[in-house]
DNA sequence: CTAGGTGCAAACTGTTTGCAACCCT
DNA sequence: AGGGTTGCAAACAGTTTGCACCTAG
């Protein structure tokens, strides 16, 4: 069941939408139940297979990627890049609170994680190199507790 | 002109490919020179358009991906991914020696750096996560200096 | 001679786009 | 009514693969 948080996201989501002149379509708003729904991130195919399992009509993929780069465009979900060449979006929280991942490379699964000490080496490295940096990816690859030997 | 390191690393990657019973091709020995006189990354689509404007015989496109694999798999390139969906590879240094990027937004430039704090920051925080990190990206986008307001 | 390497063209995969029908507001 | 939205199918771009020919050892 959607706790507080999702159902704020959603709601959230929304207002954006709105606010920005548009219509409710269909597509959009199963991207947003979806999202608000799961925790996890999806790439366009699975969001693609779990739309058209369900009873509703299914969503045409062109839709999906319109619905994915607007909903990206307005910072309602972040695009992760893993380096296998598949897009993957997650739930951006309004805050702007941040994490990043570690790929398990047994079982391919995806851990979040946030690290203080990471985003601060990070501003320190923009602070020596002079440079204005506006956004930063970290991907780590090794293995994940169920996988360690 | 091909400096100390470069030519080092030209007669380690042979001597790698060598070892592991290949054959000396002409497509592998052109993507060999490609990386050690210049120490940017390419993308597959540059080295291609490098290899066909040189006065010697173009080199196919499947050759070229297949020397990539091959030398990214022994580990004498490296693939960097920095989310546009377009592979780059840039030479590997046989110390293990290894640095990231920042993308600059305005320019596109690669602006590659190293930072000891970030290293331990990332260190720390699998030592945290209690899980075995081998490999790990970074990626930082914002202004180059040049591009800097 | 022969296993390994190369080039071409065709297949693939993830993503984008043109366009006619559709439906919020 | 009318512009935003959708779905289909076709177009795209980067990469991979099948296969016949070539070549280093």
């Amino acid at each position: 069941m959607p706790t507080q948080t999702d159902l704020e996201w959603a709601d959230y989501a929304r207002d954006v939408l709105r606010h920005s002149g548009r219509h409710r379509g269909a597509a959009r708003e199963r991207l947003i139940d979806l999202f608000s729904s799961w925790d996890c991130a999806f790439t366009a195919q699975q969001i693609e297979d779990l739309l058209r399992r369900s009873e509703e009509r299914p969503v045409g993929r062109a839709s999906i990627y319109r619905a994915l780069e607007l909903l990206s465009d307005q910072q309602l979900i972040t695009r992760l890049d893993l380096g296998d060449g598949i897009a993957r979006y997650e739930r951006a929280e309004p805050d702007g609170e941040h994490h990043h991942h570690l790929i398990c490379g047994e079982c391919g699964r995806l851990v979040a994680f946030d690290d203080p000490g990471l985003e601060r080496a990070i501003r320190r490295v923009s602070e020596r190199l002079g440079m204005r940096v506006s956004s930063h990816d970290v991907v780590l690859r090794g293995a994940c507790l169920d996988c360690e030997d």
